[in-house]
DNA sequence: GCCTAGGTCCCGTTA
DNA sequence: TAACGGGGCCTAGGC
């Protein structure tokens, strides 16, 4: 991984255009060829960047300024980054050698699992039938039965949004037209999010 | 900005867990209290990171290894990233300064612009009644008429996805309830994307 | 390989 | 301020 402290104006051209005015950033460049450019703030997202496969060639301009070109993964013809560098005030490189990677726990596959083994705390009663029902528009996320042999759509989200209820809403509309699932009353849904946004909330008691 | 490389064994705690074994990496500090922890590869996104406004406090565990915690915008009681510090191989700081910022151009809004000032690149005789045209639900892109004076409603997006249809069925549903818009018949909806989903389609042609 | 859904999403804009 | 919608989204999983 290369270090770099300098003053510079950068440009993106590809799926937008975007420019920065010169000012002085850090450039990291990584040894899969992409480079992320930084200001000091901000959040996680570098300013400006490219994606690997990258390469970045270190050229001069008509005018004798220094510039590097960073190209994407389809060449000269894609996503290009130019940076100008006015001043460098600080260029260094090391060796990290690879990670060994990140490992996640806490998120919506997790809060799925939880359910499908306690669907009581849902609503009283209620009985996992399967995990990830199929369906032609995509796996209903719980498909439960409650007390009196009715089926229950779950559908799990982190947060409740609108979109999410629409998706239920679709599930229901679907496993509604099967006659061999509403033998003992029609399909009902229950929208189990940690959040609920008011959009969503509106949307679903409609 | 201070810039440490370092190998280090990472321990987020917050909205969800996550790990990292003891390996060598880069930790950005940046002088809003923010810290990403970068490897040599990947993409943009650090492996973990902790987002501003966040404090940073070093020190050390029982045994006597160093160890710094960052805590977010909630205090010790929110998130929480634990980075144990087995040996530093550089650490340097420098002054960036504030940054002037980012200009983009070429997203969605742009493409409406365009759209509106064309609207007959849609449908021959299209003419736009107006831009962002304000309902319940949030506005319509763009709602014009055809030759015959029917209404239309024009939902943008640079990805078609299923999502954008069912935000323009919602608008078609609640614009067809208002009489004064469908004198001369009812409103029909466009969808114009520069790219349609395969799922969007479908929905849409239903 | 494409496509879909989730994210410690981030981030701007608006009510 | 909170909420909603877009993103050069990125990324993992399914088909």
């Amino acid at each position: 991984m290369r270090l770099v402290i300098a003053r510079c104006q950068v440009d993106y051209a590809g799926r937008l255009t975007a420019h920065l005015p010169m000012a002085t950033r850090l450039i990291m460049v990584k040894n899969d060829g992409s480079v992320l450019v930084h200001s000091d703030g901000g959040s996680y997202k570098p300013l400006n960047w490219m994606s690997p496969p990258a390469r970045l060639r270190e050229g001069v301009t008509e005018d004798g300024r220094v510039e590097w070109t960073v190209h994407g993964k389809d060449g000269p013809d894609g996503d290009t980054l130019r940076i100008l560098v006015d001043e460098v005030l600080s260029d260094s490189s090391h060796d990290l050698g690879l990670d060994p990677g990140l490992q996640k726990d806490g998120v919506e596959k997790h809060l799925q699992e939880l359910l499908a083994d306690h669907p009581g705390t849902l609503a009283p009663g209620l009985t996992l039938v399967r995990r990830e029902y199929p369906t032609a528009i995509g796996p209903v996320d719980l498909l439960c039965r409650d007390d009196r042999g009715s089926c229950v759509a779950v559908e799990v989200k982190r947060r409740g949004d609108i979109d999410g209820v629409e998706q239920l809403t679709r599930y229901l509309e679907l496993l509604n037209r099967d006659s061999t699932l509403c033998l003992n009353g029609s399909v009902r849904g229950i929208f189990a999010a940690q959040e609920i946004r008011p959009q969503a909330r509106v949307l679903a008691t409609d």
